[in-house]
DNA sequence: ATTCGTATTGACAATCATGTTCATCTAGTC
DNA sequence: GACTAGATGAACATGATTGTCAATACGAAT
């Protein structure tokens, strides 16, 4: 693979990284704008995208495509894992699942696929917003 | 829950239905409509993506959202099932994984989440692509 | 078969997240 | 401090999907 172009450390990227901070749940690199923008720091909302998409590449933050095709991002242990997602309130657990891991390449590598990938997310409603 | 509202028959689902069935693997609805018109039925973009709205809701249609946020569309077995898809020519396999539903179950039962629904897709280079 | 209420259709406009451009700025280096 | 490639951001482009609304067709009742 190529090696990766050299990443510098800017103020925006900071505040963005910041933001992410500050929230736990998933959030729409429209709504982290917001964040930043509201604790004064001015950016773009390009850097803002440019931010976040280099952040995931780099796996410091997790990335969700919602049903409706917004992407939705979120800090995240660096380790691999899932999420177990609350539809309501969106409050978000990190869920490991080795034996999912296991399966994943077992059935691929069964049917001859190479080069796996897998998407595992659970949604629910949680216990507090089950009112 | 309310009553679903009742579907009709008409040429243009009847179209859409076709161009799904003569297709085995996942495609959009852009494509979709290529499909329909080269078979010579004139439909509107707007029927197509309201038909394959409503098959999808009924269940007659299985949906993946792509990473860039496209909606692939694909006439699937009614059972429950997830898929094994190429990323290179995009042949789709089902496949069926009891021990993934019961985890996912449970999972989201130990952290209290209720009426729980999970996604779980598997993505790789079948062997015909892997040259 | 004719009528009638309501889904459905489709051409077009509108939306909305994300990509692209390009002139300007700046972090990191010498 | 000067230099250079990556980074920024405002304006604009793109492309999938949805909203609008008048015209039409399904299907139940007559």
């Amino acid at each position: 693979m190529a090696d990766s172009p050299p990443r510098r450390q800017t103020k925006q990227r900071a505040a963005v990284a910041e933001a992410l901070d500050s929230q736990d749940d998933f959030r729409s690199a429209q709504e982290i704008y917001e964040t930043v923008r509201q604790r004064g720091d001015s950016v773009g909302l390009t850097t803002v995208y440019r931010a976040l998409q280099a952040m995931a590449e780099d796996g410091q933050v997790d990335v969700i495509v919602r049903g409706d095709g917004e992407s939705v991002y979120r800090q995240c242990s660096p380790s691999h894992h899932h999420h177990l997602v609350c539809r309501s309130c969106r409050s978000t657990i990190e869920i490991e699942a080795p034996d999912v891991e296991r399966w994943a390449a077992d059935v691929a590598s069964r049917h001859g696929f190479r080069e796996v990938t897998h998407t595992v997310e659970v949604f629910g409603v949680c216990s507090r917003c089950a009112d």
